[in-house]
DNA sequence: AGCACGCCGACT
DNA sequence: GTCGGCGTGCTC
């Protein structure tokens, strides 16, 4: 009797296993492969899996094996690619199964569809090559017409990309100073070979459709695919199988495209690399860009990063040379720069008095310098960008007086309001880093002033303000709720360019990667609740959105009226976020942020993990959370070099019911912090049901490099 | 994660 | 007498 041909499939479950099957190469018509989509039965249910392990025997009794039904009409995940997914899954602490086949799209994920998706695709393709291929295209400058500074960053650029090599580069260029020409005809050259693929990530797919036009004018004879979760599920399943397939050339996509096999990879950009919707918030949280960077040292080929205002990770790592650093510091056109302009809202010269003409009634929205401001742009024909940040911030409690905060004093962290009942029946103060807990003072602790209250509150009522005090100006909205209603992000856009529009209140998502040509101010009103947080990376977040609000209203100064200007509301203007600024001194910045964390320990100079708990109350999550730290000290895995803080409340603690908390380890290497998740997920899968705790039902979930805490 | 199996309370 | 609650265990 012939050995039988034994497979190992995952599965999109949460098990660390895998499952044996029989593969029968007569009823399958081919051999297995590692790499290959197949349907399997599973309990009373039938499965996509991928093969991960082909052999001849197996662990499990023989006869108790189930059968592979099917095979996907599909070439099998290239080695390198399952490589990457097998790197995510361990560093992400995340199911193999669970890592990969969530990033195949639905279409491939239907076994009964699969004869029929590849017509669907060949039709596809058909119709594709009938239509005139005449896509408007835009922005192609050859390299003939880069500038000097473009064609120096192109030239280093193919210097240190050579073939073959494995090299992070940063490519660091204030916001029109064109980064994408550059890396476009550097990318031009590695398409030269046919068979070669590139992947072009970018943060957002509102930034897509405007560099997909880009992109096809400069490579109008490549095939292009778009990869993002705007794209219909049909296009989808065909994009991602041109790209698996090694036909696609040119593969541009949100994060979720960084994921997708690509058998003849040969160089990744990552567009606005500092751009924190690179991480994935939900299932495997993992970092797009760590993973592209992952992936070029696996694949030795070269990874490009590029931003205005690099992440504090890489522009570390370029100046301690372990990136190659390429700077671009000219603008393009020769734009000036905006004026920064910053008003102290505790100053009573802002502030409308009562008595003033065109006080708005809802008075304090909005102060007295940045109304006349914006009444003087109306009266010079120009656009006005007033930017709200409507998201939850965490509660922190100041001073109206003074400039005194809730800072915590064990930790370099800000203490957050939690209202009665929460942690304790009174209200309380609560460090969401080391766990600290105090009563709420009833005076300020520096100049004993009663009037406390939480920062960055009520900026809601803007608009309704606005449209009091400027009755004759056509006010648009533009966030991710009117984008939803009207056609889209796109047609909102359409309308500000047409000059339909004299004021524009919205969120950030109007000061990413669109052109404006005519915006004469910058509104930034709520920065305070962004500048004092429990989440260190705050600041370098708010620091890099206001870099790049300066970047849209600076590109409106080709005119006489010289450059645009940005104000900025806040009480503190001595922060250093706003002081560097002022200079638009990025490396300042970066480099006061470097000192600050070094000094804090905190990352890039420590690795951090968290543990999420979720439970119908916060006292329950808690508890879990104590109880895991617990076990840790008692099986001695709290080494020095690893400090295990106390549970904490989320920042965001109630989602529809459900109340959170988080348990941060911090580590001083990587190696250290992987061996600690590891021993959690051992110890939490132990008493759980896939990630729900027997018992007490606490679902968790365990986090690495967590960018939002 | 699903889903079946299994052992205790209020209903036709 | 049964319908159904969710605790527990299994999925090749």
């Amino acid at each position: 009797m012939p050995s039988p041909i034994v497979v190992q499939v995952v599965v999109d479950k949460p098990l660390a296993q895998g499952f044996d099957y029989l593969w029968d190469s007569n009823q399958l018509g081919n051999d297995p492969e590692v790499g290959q989509l197949v349907e399997v039965p599973f309990g009373r249910a039938s499965l996509v899996g991928i093969v991960i392990k082909v052999s001849d025997h197996s662990d499990y009794e023989l006869d108790k094996l189930k059968s592979i039904t099917r095979v996907a009409p599909l070439p099998p995940f290239d080695a390198a690619s399952l490589r990457l997914v097998n790197f995510a899954s361990q560093y992400y602490i995340h199911a193999l199964g669970e890592t990969i086949i969530p990033t195949i799209p639905q279409m491939w994920k239907k076994p009964d569809n699969w004869e029929k998706a590849l017509e669907k695709i060949s039709a596809a393709e058909e119709k594709k090559r009938k239509k005139i291929q005449q896509e408007p295209s835009e922005g192609l400058i050859d390299e003939a017409h880069l500038n000097q500074g473009q064609a120096l960053a192109l030239e280093k650029l193919r210097q240190c990309s050579v073939e073959k090599e494995f090299k992070t580069i940063l490519l660091q260029g204030q916001t029109g100073s064109g980064k994408t020409a550059v890396f476009l005809n550097w990318l031009k050259g590695i398409l030269e070979d046919s068979s070669s693929q590139v992947l072009l990530l970018v943060p957002e797919i509102n930034l897509t459709p405007q560099l997909e036009r880009r992109v096809r004018a400069y490579f109008p004879d490549k095939k292009m695919v778009v990869l993002h979760s705007g794209v219909s599920e049909k296009n989808r399943g065909i994009a991602w199988y041109e790209a698996m397939t090694g036909k696609a050339q040119i593969i541009l996509g949100t994060r979720l495209a960084a994921l997708t096999p690509l058998p003849n990879l040969r160089a990744i950009v990552v567009d606005e690399e500092h751009d924190p919707s690179y991480k994935q918030q939900d299932g495997i949280r993992y970092s797009a860009r760590d993973l592209a960077i992952w992936r070029a040292h696996d694949l030795k080929i070269p990874v490009l990063l590029a931003s205005a205002t690099p992440s504090l990770e890489s522009w570390i790592a370029a100046k301690a040379g372990r990136y190659e650093y390429i700077r671009l510091d000219q603008r393009a056109q020769g734009a000036a720069l905006p004026q920064v302009r910053l008003i102290n809202t505790r100053d009573p010269q802002s502030q409308f008095s009562p008595g003033d003409i065109g006080r708005p009634i809802s008075a304090s929205l909005i102060t007295k310098t940045l109304a006349n401001a914006i009444s003087k742009n109306l009266e010079n024909k120009k656009q006005s960008l007033i930017l709200i940040n409507r998201r939850g911030y965490a509660p922190i409690l100041s001073c109206n007086a003074c400039t005194w905060l809730s800072k915590c004093q064990q930790c370099s962290s800000y203490m957050v309001m939690h209202k009665a009942g929460a942690l304790g029946r009174r209200p309380v103060l609560s460090c969401h880093h080391c766990g600290l807990v105090k009563p709420i003072p009833e005076h300020c602790p520096d100049c004993g002033n009663a009037d406390l209250k939480t920062l960055g509150k009520g900026t809601q009522k803007i608009e309704d303000a606005i449209e009091e005090m400027w009755p004759s100006a056509r006010v648009l909205r533009v966030d991710t709720d009117a984008s939803r209603k009207s056609k889209g992000a796109e047609e909102l856009f359409q309308e500000i360019h047409a000059g339909n529009v004299d004021i524009v209140v919205g969120t950030q998502m109007i000061a990413k990667g669109h052109d404006y040509q005519n915006i004469g101010l910058v509104a930034v009103l709520d920065a305070d609740s962004r500048l004092f947080s429990p989440d260190f990376r705050a600041a370098e977040r708010l620091f890099a959105q206001l870099v790049q609000v300066a970047g849209r209203a600076g590109r409106s100064s080709k005119d006489d009226q010289g450059a645009g200007e940005i104000y900025i509301e806040t009480q503190y203007p001595e922060a250093a976020v706003f002081q560097y600024l002022l200079r638009h001194d990025v490396d300042g910045f970066l480099g006061y942020l470097a000192h600050e964390r070094d000094e804090a320990k905190l990352p890039p100079f420590s690795y951090q993990g968290l543990v999420h708990a979720e439970a119908k109350s916060l006292d329950k999550a808690i508890q879990f959370l104590a109880a895991l730290k617990g076990r840790l000290k008692s099986r001695g895995l709290m080494t020095p070099g690893l400090k295990v803080y106390d549970p904490v409340p989320r920042a965001v603690m109630r989602v529809a019911g459900t109340e959170r908390a988080q348990l941060v380890l911090e580590a001083d290497d990587r190696r250290q912090l992987q061996d600690v998740l590891e021993a959690v997920d051992q110890d939490l899968r132990n008493g759980s049901q896939g990630r729900i705790s027997k018992g007490d039902r606490i679902r968790w979930l365990i986090e690495r490099d967590p960018t939002s805490i």
